[in-house]
DNA sequence: TTGTAGGCGTTATCAT
DNA sequence: ATGATAACGCCTACAA
């Protein structure tokens, strides 16, 4: 194993000199870097991981903790994984994967051993165990998705609010006055889950300032339980025309469903999906969704650690804690078109 | 910090008898063991890493290389990646994740600087560019998939030929006699893609030990390709009453024109896939599908590498290549059904 | 069964 | 602008 020290002698220096050229952290006459970097190639160099750490104080490494058993979009998951490993490299930085399934002790771990400099947890819950652990031992972090006390964290997660409004100027400028919200199964909303609740208090909130009507039906997704969704819905509102859909599951149903129940879609009912595009191509219609940017989310997330945990080195300041919400994108594809015009609004005066 | 040292001194002991209670490397009187337990417990010791590997030259870190546009199924990578995080953290092992943008200076980087003891490459094309570099360092490694020259490696994959020849049987089994093997398109056979060619081989091999007939049409998957493709088998071969797809893309558009063209699924043809279960569930009928062991995958992967790592640092004796191939399982589900009678096995004699 | 001490390769603080 | 040199925390012969 070539060291520094051996570069130091090759190049005919001494070996703090060759630590900073490295570093870059004093000046070195031009001649002499030269020298010294000819010698770093020519011996095929490359500094020592662990010594580096243990002397520098930093591992250069941050984990980033990954849901085992998902309800996630797989694909989405990943994309944001590769995303924080790419950003992370762009600063000098590796990615160690965790599991969940070692729990709160799995971050303790890795920042207690100083094996990772800082933390990117995915999937948090409202009532993360993961975060008691963190606070404990003040380790530098960054959460995807938000929980329920997101006080002196950093937190970065898709603007469930604005996605959920998007939808209603989307299909409100197309004309549609009665939209209908298909969202998850009650219990989601019954724990209060905050990507949900978001959703649709910003779909709501917008209704309201714009004076649609809605309704908001939890579903299950399965087939059954949405053509059951579906039916009250048009038993609700019979002039509904605007379907937001926040349920993967969901989506499939709801479109046979329209068809078979002889609305055309998007001539006769306008479907927004809120969902990963990748998904919303897969169907027939392609469906107009609302997706939020996933790469992004893994770079502001790795910037957030990074600045914590030079932070953290610097003066340990407690930085700010930071909430930040990526604007999502509304893409239209075929499910979405002007509303028809209405022929009945309500129940006809027969006779 | 809690070190090593403290815990020493708070147990009235020496450092390295501390050391070895945690290496296990020597035997320690059980009373003194136990006060060096309670002090760890009490200080709340957790190992340095960096201190770790410098010393003992050993980072406890496996490298894992992961494809970054991916035209493999993400799901079934991730799953992978995750087993092979759970397996290699009960050898007491950690997974740093490396995307393959960097190439083969990754795979360079984490093994020159220590940062990690191996490596394990997904994604592992038959003239991979990132095996000379293994193979000049002389890496520890363990390949997902098989190279063109898979000597002095480590390979694990699917046994793709049984996954073929498992269609042929299950296929003969239920009566049909002419089959035909959708596959992926002209390009992958032409790079002679190991998978692709090793299950056509298990195919054709089967099947003519079985004295069936076969058909091999590449495919691009789109809707119309599909329809071209089937269009020719079944003027070629009107008695066609078997289908064998491995192309994830045509499997969707051949079940559509089946059906379009008068063929119940499985009454009339029966299909067998090569694919996910996960994917297999997502059609309509459900289809009958030979998958491999993932899980699998990534715990056979790991333990190469440490094997690797062990010889490695034991002797440095080369160890023997391996070429690990895991039997696919066959799932009957809707797809498949006993072989119609033959009412036209050739075209009428008219007038 | 336990202790002593040198060394692993870098970083960073003093000097010069 | 460059050099010595003491940490950094742990491992492991070598001693006792």
């Amino acid at each position: 194993m070539v060291t520094l020290a051996d570069v130091a002698r090759h190049a005919g220096v001494s070996s703090s000199t060759v630590s900073y050229v490295l570093s870059g952290k004093r000046s070195i006459s031009t001649p002499t870097r030269q020298r010294i970097e000819k010698a770093i190639t020519d011996l095929g160099y490359h500094p020592n991981a662990g010594a580096r750490a243990l002397a520098g104080k930093r591992s250069h490494i941050i984990a980033l903790v990954v849901p085992l058993h998902t309800e996630v979009y797989v694909p989405t998951m990943m994309e944001i994984a590769i995303s924080v490993t790419v950003t992370a490299r762009q600063y000098g930085y590796d990615v160690l994967l965790i599991t969940n399934d070692e729990g709160p002790e799995g971050v303790r771990r890795v920042a207690a051993s100083g094996l990772a400099d800082g933390v990117i947890l995915m999937d948090v819950r409202l009532d993360d165990d993961r975060l008691p652990a963190l606070r404990a031992q003040g380790t530098p972090a960054a959460l995807i998705g938000i929980p329920d006390d997101p006080s002196g964290l950093a937190c970065v997660d898709h603007d469930f609010a604005a996605a959920g409004a998007l939808c209603v100027d989307h299909l409100a400028d197309l004309g549609h006055r009665d939209l209908a919200f298909v969202g998850y199964p009650p219990r989601v909303y019954q724990r209060h889950a905050g990507y949900a609740e978001r959703t649709l208090n910003g779909f709501r909130r917008r209704a309201e300032q714009r004076g649609l009507r809605v309704l908001h039906r939890p579903c299950e997704g399965t087939y059954e339980s949405t053509a059951g969704t579906l039916a009250r819905i048009l038993a609700d509102r019979p002039g509904t025309t605007g379907f937001v859909v926040q349920n993967e599951g969901a989506v499939g149903p709801l479109l046979s469903l329209l068809r078979t129940t002889g609305r055309t879609v998007p001539e006769d009912a306008s479907v927004v999906a809120i969902c990963p595009d990748q998904l919303a191509e897969q169907y027939a219609p392609r469906l107009t969704a609302v997706t939020g940017p996933r790469k992004e989310l893994g770079q502001v997330a790795v910037e957030q650690v990074l600045a914590r945990i030079d932070a953290a080195a610097a003066g340990g300041a407690a930085p700010d804690d930071a909430l930040l919400l990526l604007a999502p994108d509304l893409v239209v594809r075929e499910s979405t078109a002007p509303a028809p015009r209405r022929v009945t609004t309500t129940e006809e005066p027969s006779t």
